[in-house]
RNA sequence: GCGCGCUUAGCUCAGUGGAAGAGCACUUCCUUCACACGGAAGGGGCCGCAGGUUCAAGUCCUGCAGCGCGCACCA
């Protein structure tokens, strides 16, 4: 290996990695494999959209599973793709082309010449989420890149549609839908976002009219309504039936104002009479709940509002084309004028928009396509008994209380980018009415015409997990991995995908689609609000990988992403996984720099206890990781790892073994060098795993270590050899290891207690105001014999001129030490030192010491403690008690030889 | 209205009934031969509030408050 660089440098590495894997078909799956297969299928991020720090977060964890799979062992399939995305696409292309001036309207073009522009646009921008997914590292197995307009997959498509319709399952109907009336088409209920708003509940006064349907001067009934454009479609008022108010007009008429036309007053049980005047005025054509009054009380349903959110004329002449925000003043404004608006209040309520447009839902009666969802009882069953299970789990009500709620799904879109609707209408003399539905269209295709409309987005990618496996053939791929392991995904769309990807699996596979679901967090803002577009509070993913590298945004993202918790991102988090991927750069280099040969064999005699120590740290690093990865906890793998390595592999190990590793730290010893080349392979077994360990996190440095330590070169092409992919994980070090290599409790407790030592002679050092870099003199009176190294180490890590050990020392008054389980050391200052400073600081730390005492005491005093705590929280206790009072004893001592 | 979260250090958050933790920020010292993208030592907490269960509660239970998110046809 060539000399490293001070600092990691990303850009370069990455990039040679990405390549070297991809010509080695690292990420390929292969369904005649042997190995236990690993699936996992993406979550299709649409074909023209660009990597956001969501995608970041996702695909981060998808490709950690799947890399950690491969370690593990088995056959891994990450199965890539994109999705058409109807909406969002067709609205990208159109604004574009309207501001082009290409087209006012699509309907300027045309169906064909639209769509032309539209696979343009894809071929121009399809791909370059992919290869921003390539960057982040994803090891996608990308010749199976799937996209949800391939002609396989649409076949998949219409195959489900025809089977679906043919068990009368999908059917088309005329409904009161929900209407985007920018993106002029129909949605699904779950397209509609409610959203608090501050609004206001006109009055209306209606003019009553009498048996003889003739207004009576003075006699009006007050409707209030938050939408008074709508009343030029009223076609009667309501009322609770058993309202006493309103027995007596019961079957009368009122007079519409504007429109000048009598309409019924009727009694519905829908009224609640306690709510305003308990009286409403009903719109058939342009509200839900007067729809389905209308139907019960066969009222006209008159359009005033058409699909583009303007008045059409049946609102009148002078209202007939304005937009429907206009009309709403219009018509106020001429109530006002007509003395009938009787007041305003302002009123706080939930307007339904459009999720993708964000303009107002117009409810808007049209004919459309529906599903009444299939297999919807397994589906349930699924979750609820665990077959698949959600992380974290409380999703699952979530999920429960949306099956059990099921409307039909309105799955016709008005749209042009998409599947079209595989059906035909016959236009042949007396076959009105005859519907072709199948695979393949009509014969005779000049006698029929095919729907318009287009299906709904998620139509298609409720197919995903087995319609990019070949289905439905069955396919070498669908046999091997299906059903797929991991569905990483969003919990925002549980009902969109999540949900009907298991009821199509049931539906056309027989079988759940995935195992587990883990649900990532949202990723906000340092202020917690949702990244989007609009507010320009999302970072572009590719500007930190080029500043900070992939492997630093995929570390510090997953550091921060708690299981089911929103991530409120921060640059900080990837400037600390910057750091940390340097720091485990250099600690590389250190070893490099050292020389000798990798990977020598351990000899248990001559290892030092540190070597044990570090040991055992790796043994309880690899445990807690790979627990950690039980339960998909990434963030606790991060964690640990970030501990394991950073503080006590290089903070302690390291810094420890510089006194065998560094010639003017290293006494003359005849064992010398064989004890340095012990080390360093005690390094070299150490980092060889860690580098594994953090592999799943950091593919790119990883990979570029392990090859360039060497760490290869003893592995197997298939284990390790080739790239650090395939190496296996690290398993914990079993108790012959543990035996034949004296890893064991007292080996921890000794350097435990060492580094204790350190730490408070640094403390006595800097509370002596002695410079970090001024060597001093220290003396050591060991509590029991003291083994050469530990006290080689302990003068290294004091930064001690010297080290004196003297069993009987009796140091002069004022003289600041410290105690531990090891001895004494004392830092001979020659009175130097502020006395009375020193003074507080053990005063401090006695009171600390003595309150510990009181308070271990107090529990140890209680009979009810010690009769019914189990037996080793007892133990610890009565440890505690006496380690406290011993080191209250030493600090009173201490104190005293400060005194005169 | 119903449901689900969250409330712990200045900030962002871990915490799985048995001594309150991390990162960042802050204070002081240090460019010493892996790393200043670094090292060392510090300061900083009624664990939202009130009850309860328990020998023992940040952790379990019940209220309450504040914040956030779903679901819901009160005009």
């Amino acid at each position: 290996m060539v000399e490293l660089p001070k600092a990691y440098e990303p850009q370069a590495v990455e990039a040679r990695w990405y390549d070297f894997w991809l010509k080695h078909q690292c990420f390929a799956a292969n369904p005649a494999s042997a190995k236990p297969a690993y699936a996992i299928v993406i979550p299709p991020p649409n074909v023209t959209g660009m990597l956001h720090m969501g995608h970041v977060l996702n695909n981060t964890i998808q490709d950690i599973l799947a890399r950690k799979a491969r370690m593990d062992g088995r056959e891994v399939l990450w199965l890539p793709g994109t999705d058409h995305a109807g909406i969002a696409t067709q609205a990208v292309v159109e604004k574009t082309l309207s501001q082009q001036g290409r087209m006012k309207h699509r309907d300027d073009l045309g169906r064909e010449k639209f769509l032309e522009h539209v696979w343009a646009w894809k071929e121009k921008h399809g791909g370059i989420i992919i290869q921003q997914l390539k960057k982040l590292g994803c090891s996608c197995d990308w010749a199976r890149e799937r996209f949800t307009m391939d002609p396989d997959y649409t076949r998949c498509v219409q195959k489900a549609f025809v089977e679906l319709y043919r068990k009368g399952l999908i059917y088309r109907g005329r409904r009161m839908v929900n209407w985007d009336p920018k993106a002029r088409t129909a949605l699904s209920d779950e397209e509609v976002e409610m959203l608090e708003q501050k609004g206001h509940l006109w009055h209306l006064q209606y003019p009553l009219l009498d048996e003889h349907d003739r207004p009576r001067a003075g006699e009006f009934l007050v409707v209030a309504t938050t939408r008074p454009e709508t009343m030029l479609g009223d076609e009667a008022v309501a009322v609770h039936p058993a309202d006493p108010r309103y027995q007596k007009i019961l079957g009368r008429k009122c007079l519409l104002p504007l429109q000048n036309k009598p309409i019924p007053i009727i009694a519905d049980e829908l009224v609640d009479p306690k709510f305003g005047t308990g009286c409403v005025k009903v719109t058939p054509a342009h509200d839900p709940a007067d729809y389905e009054m209308g139907l019960r009380h066969q009222l006209p349903f008159t359009v005033v509002i058409g699909p583009d959110g303007r008045m059409t004329a049946a609102a009148g002449e002078k209202f007939a084309g304005l937009d429907r925000a206009k009309a709403r003043q219009a018509v106020v404004q001429e109530l006002t004028g007509l003395g009938l608006l009787l007041k305003i209040e302002d009123y706080v309520h939930n307007v339904g928009y459009s999720q993708r447009s964000q303009v107002p839902i117009e409810p808007y009666l049209s004919e459309q396509w529906f599903l009444k969802y299939p297999s919807v009882e397994p589906s349930i069953q699924a979750v609820a008994e665990g077959r698949i299970a959600f992380h974290p789990d409380r999703w699952g009500k979530t999920y429960s209380h949306w099956m059990h709620n099921l409307r039909d799904w309105c799955i016709s879109r008005q749209l042009w980018w998409g599947h079209r609707v595989p059906v035909w209408y016959s236009r042949a003399e007396g076959q009105a009415g005859k519907i072709w539905c199948d695979l393949t269209p009509p014969p005779d295709p000049e006698n029929w015409e095919q729907d318009p409309d287009v299906l709904d987005t998620w139509f298609s990618s409720w197919l995903w997990p087995f319609a990019t496996m070949g289905w439905p053939e069955a396919t070498e791929t669908l046999k091997k991995f299906y059903p797929t392991t991991d569905l990483v995904t969003g919990p925002d769309i549980i009902f969109f995908w999540v949900a009907r990807m298991i009821m199509a699996g049931f539906e056309f596979m027989g079988e759940v689609p995935f195992r587990n679901v883990y649900f990532t967090g949202i990723i906000r803002d340092k202020q917690g609000r949702k990244m989007s577009k609009s507010l320009g509070n999302s970072p572009d993913p590719l500007d930190l990988i080029g500043k900070y590298g992939a492997d630093a945004l995929r570390f510090g993202t997953m550091r921060s992403a708690p299981l089911g918790q929103d991530v409120l991102f921060d640059e900080k988090d990837v400037e600390l996984g910057r750091n940390f991927c340097n720091k485990l750069w250099n600690a590389c280099r250190f070893r490099q720099m050292q020389g000798g040969e990798v990977q020598g064999e351990i000899q248990p005699g001559l290892l030092t206890g540190d070597d044990q120590w570090i040991l055992l740290k790796l043994d309880q690093a690899i445990r807690e990781i790979t627990a950690a990865f039980a339960e998909y906890r990434f963030n606790e793998a991060t964690q640990t790892l970030y501990r394991f390595f950073w503080s006590e592999y290089c903070d302690w190990y390291i810094e420890a073994s510089k006194a065998i590793l560094s010639p003017q730290n290293t006494p003359a010893r005849p064992d010398a060098d064989a004890r340095r080349a012990n080390t360093l392979a005690v390094i070299d077994f150490v980092l060889s795993h860690t580098l594994r360990l953090f592999h799943p996190f950091l593919p790119f440095i990883t990979e570029e270590l392990w090859q360039g330590m060497g760490y290869h070169e003893d592995m197997p092409a298939a284990q390790g050899g080739q790239t650090i992919m395939s190496a296996p994980w690290p398993q914990p070090l079993d108790g012959d290891f543990r035996g034949h290599y004296g890893l064991n409790a007292a080996v921890l407790e000794r350097v435990n207690a060492r580094n204790d030592l350190v730490s408070q002679g640094r403390n006595l050092r800097r509370e002596g105001n002695i410079p970090a870099n001024k060597k001093v003199r220290f003396v050591f009176r060991p509590a029991h014999p003291v083994q050469p190294h530990d006290a080689e180490v302990l003068k290294l890590l004091l930064n001690a001129e010297a080290l004196e050990i003297d069993p009987r020392h009796q140091p002069p008054k004022g003289t600041p030490s410290v105690q531990s389980e090891l001895g004494c050391l004392y830092l001979p200052l020659e009175g130097l030192i502020d006395v009375a400073a020193e003074k507080g600081r053990l005063a401090k730390e006695l009171e600390k010491a003595e309150s510990e005492i009181a308070k271990t005491r107090q529990k140890l005093d209680n009979p009810a403690f010690t009769a019914k705590a189990p037996p080793h929280v007892l133990q610890t206790h009565q440890q505690r008690l006496v380690e406290w009072q011993t080191r209250s004893e030493r600090l009173r001592q201490a104190l005293a030889a400060l005194e005169d």
